[in-house]
DNA sequence: CCTTAATCCTGGAAGC
DNA sequence: TGCTTCCAGGATTAAG
């Protein structure tokens, strides 16, 4: 589920209860759920001593950085949940709860995840997580600007919908908002990246950063198990205009929406409003 | 280069 | 009521 706006919506609920707040204790439930860091105390602690400074999220991945230069990334994967649980609070659900934070001064912060797509990694600096997981990506969707858009997919000719989802191009739109962002640029997803305008290249950085910022605004889009860490779901999933109408009527023009599979993922379009792939 | 298929998992929905 | 099959917001890997 969790695209740049749930991780934002995750991000900012988190933070009430999160931040200024030192680490008591941590329990691990399943060993393998902390991923790449290398076994060892490091990973053991996980912040264990450390207060938490700040949460900065990149794309779809959210790090907490400590007070002693530690840090610590967490990313949600497909089903993904951060919890932040007051004084004596329990998770709604005990399954799956694979780490939990536990605060001085009371309350804790759980990682639950069913599907045990994401992971925790743990690092010494906030240097050495940007190294290992940042560099690589392309730039933050909710402000990408057309010319760094442009730069970043470069002479591409793949399917723009495919580097819209590759994070390395940019980071932070998954399925859902690649399909929303293009039907309101107007862009077909089957269009060659390198056969956009520098206009249609714009129209989709900004479409990008209006449809990411609504579903924000809207807490996030709750298809059936996001919440946010104070446990509330959003209600972006009313503001869909194309993901999951495929056979319904286009909301402006009324055509009936096309659905198809592009990059191996289920996609929705107006055969009427986005420019076709093998017209211009 | 770029695409496809398989893979890691659970659980909800649809079909019989 | 079962039981089976398919599908899902992500991301990596190998193979063609």
């Amino acid at each position: 589920m969790p695209e740049l706006p749930e991780v934002e919506t995750v991000r900012r609920t988190l933070g009430p209860l999160w931040l200024g707040r030192r680490i008591s204790g941590v329990r691990i439930a399943r060993r393998d759920y902390i991923r790449a860091s290398p076994p060892g105390p490091l990973a053991r602690a996980l912040g264990r001593g450390g207060r938490v400074e700040t949460l900065v999220r990149h794309g779809k991945q959210l790090a907490a950085f400590l007070d002693d230069g530690r840090a610590i990334l967490i990313h949600l994967g497909m089903s993904g949940q951060v919890l932040a649980l007051g004084p004596g609070a329990r998770p709604a659900r005990a399954d799956h709860c694979h780490v939990r934070w536990s605060l001085v001064g009371g309350g804790s912060v759980v990682v639950r995840d069913p599907r045990r797509f994401g992971g925790v990694w743990a690092y010494p600096t906030a240097e050495a997580l940007r190294e290992a997981r940042w560099v690589a990506l392309g730039p933050d969707a909710l402000s990408v600007r057309a010319a760094a858009l442009a730069r970043s997919l470069g002479t591409s000719r793949r399917a723009v919908k495919a580097c819209l989802l590759d994070q390395r191009v940019l980071a932070g739109v998954g399925n859902i908002y690649a399909d929303e962002a293009l039907f309101r640029a107007g862009v077909h997803p089957l269009r060659l990246a390198c056969s956009l305008s520098g206009a249609e290249v714009a129209a989709v950085a900004r479409a990008v950063r209006l449809v990411l910022r609504r579903a924000i605004e809207a807490g996030g889009s709750t298809l059936r198990d996001f919440v946010d860490a104070a446990n509330h779901p959003g209600t972006n999933q009313r503001r869909f205009r194309v993901y999951g109408r495929a056979g319904h009527g286009c909301v402006r023009c009324g055509s009936t929406l096309v659905g198809g599979l592009v990059a191996q993922r289920a996609t929705v379009w107006c055969p009427a409003c986005q420019t076709g792939p093998y017209g211009v």
